[in-house]
Formats: C-alpha cells, structure tokens, sequence
DNA sequence: TTTCAGTTTAACAATACAGTTAAATCAAGT
DNA sequence: ACTTGATTTAACTGTATTGTTAAACTGAAA
C-alpha cells in the first residue's frame, strides 16, 4: 500500500522543507518549486498532500507560532516564585531558539503584516494572552510590596525578559557581524546568555 | 520646465510610498502598482522616475539601514562616560523607532534574507560594525576595573541595551494584543520605555 | 504660440508562478 | 500476474506582475 517511503515519510519530509523555506524566506518570497525541491520531489506531489500554497502555510505558521509560545505558558502560570521562573522563561525562550533559530523573525514578520493572525491563533490557543501578563503582574507587584524586589512596572519588565532574550535571533546576521563570529561562535555566545540574562535581570531588580 | 507639482515633489512622494509599501510589507508581496496607488500616480510613472523595483528597493533599503543605524555610531564614538552613552543609545533608538514603527522588523527580515547586504552596507558606511563594540568594550572593562560596574561581558550588555529598546516595536502586533493596548497606548508605553530600561541597566549594573 | 518636461492612458510583451491534469512509471502487497 | 497507490513527467491554463512603449495630454516657461 505504500511507495519508497514508509507511510507518511513523504509527508513528514514536504512539511519540513514548507517550514525550511516559508521560515527562511516568509510567505511571500517563498516558490512552490523551492519547497518541492526542498523536499527532494516535484511540485505536482506538493499538490497532491496539500493543496494550497495558503492551506500548507496555514499549517506550517500555526505549528511555529505554537512552537514560539509552546511551555511559555506553562512556566508563566507555573507556581514558582518569580526569580526562577523568570530564570525558566530565559531558559526555556533561548533553547527553542538555538533549535529555531529562524523562528522569531518569520513570525513576527508574518503577524506585522496580517495583525489579525495573532488574535485568531491566541483564541484557538485557548486563554487570552494578556492573561499571561495579568498573573505575572500580580506576582511582581507582590514581590514589590514584600520588598524583596526593586519598584518597577511589571510590563517593562516582562518587555525587557523577552526583548533580551530574543532580540539577538531576530537581529541574528547583525550581531554575527558586530561580533565577528560564525554560527558556531554565535550559539555558544547565546548559550552564556542564558546565565548572563538571568544575574542581569536579578541585580536590575535588587531593591 | 515644471508641471502641476514643483520640481522633485512627485519623486518625493514616490519615495515616501515605496518607503511604505516595501516597509509594511517586504521587497517580495510589494507591489509596483501598490507604491503607484500610494504615492496617487501611475506604474508608467514610477518607470520613469526608477528604473526598476530592484532599484527602488536598493535606493530605499539604504536609506532605511542609515536611519536605522544612524546617530548610533556618533553616540558610540562620543566622549560621555559610559551610563551618560547608554542612556543616550536607548532614548536615540526609541525616538528613532517610535517616528518608525515599522523600520526594524523590516531591516531585519530583508536582513534575514540577504546577509550580504549588511556587509555591502556596513563598508558603504566607512567604519566596520565591530568597531562600535570594540570601542564600547573597553570603556565597559575601564569601568569594571575601577569598580564603578559589576563584572559583565561588553557585547552581552550591549545585545542586552539594544533588546530592550528594539525588541518592543519588532515584536508590535503581540506587544499590543498583551498589553491591551491601541497604538496610542503602544506609544505612551514605549516613552515610558526609555527611562525605565535606563534605569533596569544602571541598577543591573551597580557592582 | 511654441516648446518641453511631466504625466496619463492604454495598450503590449515577457516572465513567473500557482494550480491542474493525463499519462506513464514504479514499488509493493495480494 | 494483477492491483493499487505513490510518484514522476510534461504539458497546459490562468493569472499576476514587472517592465516597455507610443500616443496623447497638460501646464508652465520661453
């Protein structure tokens, strides 16, 4: 019942090609030919699985969206005290981005120009993302009151966390230039970053 | 020797439609007939001004990259003490931004897709990007050894500043959506902004 | 009035691309 | 051997888009 391939293999292999190139080169500039190619077989097979150009990018944006949010919600709704968990958030964003490393900038390019994305995803997702922010809040206000924290607005804060830890994957062959390294420089350099984010973030926070 | 427009005024609003176009949306989904609709002329016309899309996107793309970096050499290369140039880096990259909202997430996607460019753009501008850093890193390590600041690797803070103050406005649509706010809001926060990363960096950096 | 650059209109050519289709091939299971 | 589904080949349709062109128009300047 099955080709060369076992089962889904083929499926599996135009998936991963879509996401290679729609990551690399956004909706817009990418060719049905280069995924086909991508994926080692012709652009009749890739009408064959999906299709659309449209349904097979519907598909491939919502696995990375999920992917770029995917655990951040489960750490920020965790019951951690606020420190670590900031710690994990760090953590947690920079690991999926080592393996993704793509993955932010073709996100945010593909919601900058169809805003209304980003709700419909949000509302599939389940919870309203702003409550992410709601008990993170509450948790940093807490923190102020018992002194343990320096006075700051939760939201700059939380702006802050992310913009550190994401920013230089956005900005990737910028910060490769600016700091004269190659990808391998560049990861490990991302690898300190976790630890350096997290004392940052701690000492801006000492009362 | 002039029709109902003086002089340049008809290139201008060309180039202040093609900025527009090709910054909401990318080189690839822009549209000659877009850039004409939106600066009220016709394709025939855009021709005749510009060659070709490639053209116009080089012209505009440059000068995109220039605003994007511009002023930030100056501040790096200036005399102040090293808080006194932090604290400028983030008021002159937020006052940048906030006049052009879409500028980074456009520069680093089109960035993102031809790595060249950013060396073909850095040599235009005479002085190598690494330069910036190195400058930086020494006064950072002046301070680290006479005590002022805590120990902190130089281009580890620096990946940190620009995060902060950039990040936001790349990251707009999702900033908006969790922090429920309009783009007035989004302004009003991001003015805030500028104090706020400030004084996280100065307290981050208290020995 | 004539001239001339700027501008419009309305085609056109050339290409690129998405999507479709029919027929052939191939590899495995029955 | 036969069947069946996966895959390729190769063509095709239709449309979007860039780029070009010729002709007409316009309004200011000479």
């Amino acid at each position: 019942m099955v080709n060369k391939k076992d089962d889904n293999q083929t499926e599996k292999a135009i998936l991963e090609a879509a996401d290679k190139v729609f990551t690399q080169k956004g909706f817009a500039a990418a060719r049905m030919e280069d995924i086909a190619q991508e994926a080692g077989i012709n652009r009749a097979l890739l009408h064959y699985y999906f299709r659309s150009k449209d349904k097979m990018f519907d598909l491939i944006f919502q696995q990375r969206v999920s992917i770029f949010f995917s655990g951040l919600g489960q750490i920020m709704h965790s019951e951690k005290p606020l420190i670590e968990k900031i710690q994990a958030i760090v953590e947690h964003e920079i690991t999926i981005l080592l393996a993704h490393p793509y993955l932010p900038i073709f996100v945010l390019q593909e919601l900058n120009q169809n805003p209304h994305r980003m709700l419909a995803i949000a509302e599939n997702a389940g919870a309203h993302p702003s409550l992410l922010l709601k008990k993170f809040s509450v948790e940093v206000r807490a923190e102020i009151k018992a002194g343990t924290i320096r006075e700051t607005d939760p939201a700059q804060l939380f702006m802050s966390i992310m913009g550190m830890a994401i920013y230089p994957f956005v900005a990737r062959p910028v910060v490769k230039i600016i700091l004269e390294k190659d990808d391998v420089g560049f990861e490990s350099v991302m690898l300190q970053r976790k630890k350096e984010i997290t004392d940052f973030i701690i000492h801006a926070l000492k009362p």
